[in-house]
DNA sequence: GAAGTTATTATACGCTTGAATAATATCGGC
DNA sequence: GCCGATATTATTCAAGCGTATAATAACTTC
């Protein structure tokens, strides 16, 4: 009887390797599909090794939430540019993959339907998304004010609302059934509705 | 040893109490939380009932979905009144209970994320969101008529997309954290951005 | 290149799961 | 008021769950 043999993989490297695992299995099988031997198995190692970089399974399914926010956010607070050209990449982001797959609202829908039940999710969410409105809310305040309409906080507030919302839903259906909308029409009735949302044209 | 009492029900109220038993355990221990004895308990019966009622647990739930998309429809379906009105009424039944809750969008949230995992809820989900916006279509397509501005089928298709998706993304965002709303916000931002979308005021 | 550290494997444990089965209480028909 | 049908309970089963523990292989250091 012989073990298999390995290799030590650097702290950061496997703890990453695993929360990649768990997003896969979770997407894959559903929350109730990631088990520790499946996302063991994905990851290739054997199951005990889970508790060896993590408390429980619990705080690396938490760990890997984070992991989802900050992928679905990040891309959306790196555009760069004038504010309607950013604006313009905003709003795009979120139609062009990694951000528009099945995978990420699979997983988003995983987590937000733990919100309910699991304060620890619920704070995290809460963070992303605030995260998420505020930079869109920051980012309208400069369209606005380069566009010569300048925008009190309180209106910015609802169009980043409004706006958040619009993109959101479009996002979620265009993941789930991209088959129901044709190439590029998504973000073409996104980009429409923002203008008309915000009374302006998007272009430089 | 005596066996605990019980009553016959009739087969379709036994069959009710049961998915609304799975649907109160999906929405406060999540999917992996509502099991055939967590439910059953609920229920008021014993966990060996479930299989005298569904082939599966499996079916179970998948018919317990089907429940939860015609209660999220069928308040959006029995708008009445003038077109305008029907409208107004639409939109604001997704921000009013029992539609905006947060047990329906962790009911929804749930199934969402089983999408990619399992055929039959996928299909399920499709029927139900084309059911909505088709509703929502033909809504449109009447009070642009009746506001003296009739649009062409691809035009309705496309406001339909889009006012589906704004009230959508809104009302998931209301029912996860109603809290950073102040009261009649989200439905006032949503009558106000579905206008602007239309290039028309919604009241008669 | 030997010794020490620890990341990783292997195995075991107690518990819960969905499902199958047999016993039985309830109820409608007569 | 009994009788047959069946809805319901009670019990059991194998499989899979998260976790704990001990053995060991892979690196680091000197």
């Amino acid at each position: 009887m012989t073990r298999r043999t390995f290799h030590r993989a650097p702290e950061g490297e496997r703890r990453q390797e695993l929360i990649e695992a768990t997003l896969d299995c979770i997407s894959e099988f559903g929350l109730k599909g990631a088990t520790v031997r499946q996302i063991a198995i994905r990851a290739g190692v054997t199951a005990g090794l889970v508790r060896h970089y993590f408390e429980s399974k619990d705080q690396m399914i938490a760990e890997a939430y984070r992991a989802v926010i900050a992928s679905l956010t990040e891309q959306a607070q790196n555009v760069e540019g004038d504010p309607a050209t950013r604006l313009r990449e905003f709003i795009a982001v979120n139609f062009t993959e990694p951000v528009a797959d099945s995978r990420s609202v699979s997983l988003w829908a995983a987590f937000i339907s733990q919100v309910r039940v699991d304060p620890v999710l619920a704070e995290i969410h809460r963070e992303g998304y605030l995260a998420f409105r505020n930079t869109l809310q920051e980012l309208l305040s400069e369209f606005l004010a380069a566009k010569g309409r300048p925008a009190s906080e309180e209106e910015c507030r609802r169009y980043a609302i409004a706006i958040n919302g619009l993109v959101d839903g479009l996002w979620v259906e265009g993941c789930l059934a991209g088959d129901l909308f044709r190439d590029g029409e998504l973000v073409g009735i996104a980009m429409a509705s923002v203008e008309a949302v915000l009374g302006l044209p998007i272009e430089n």
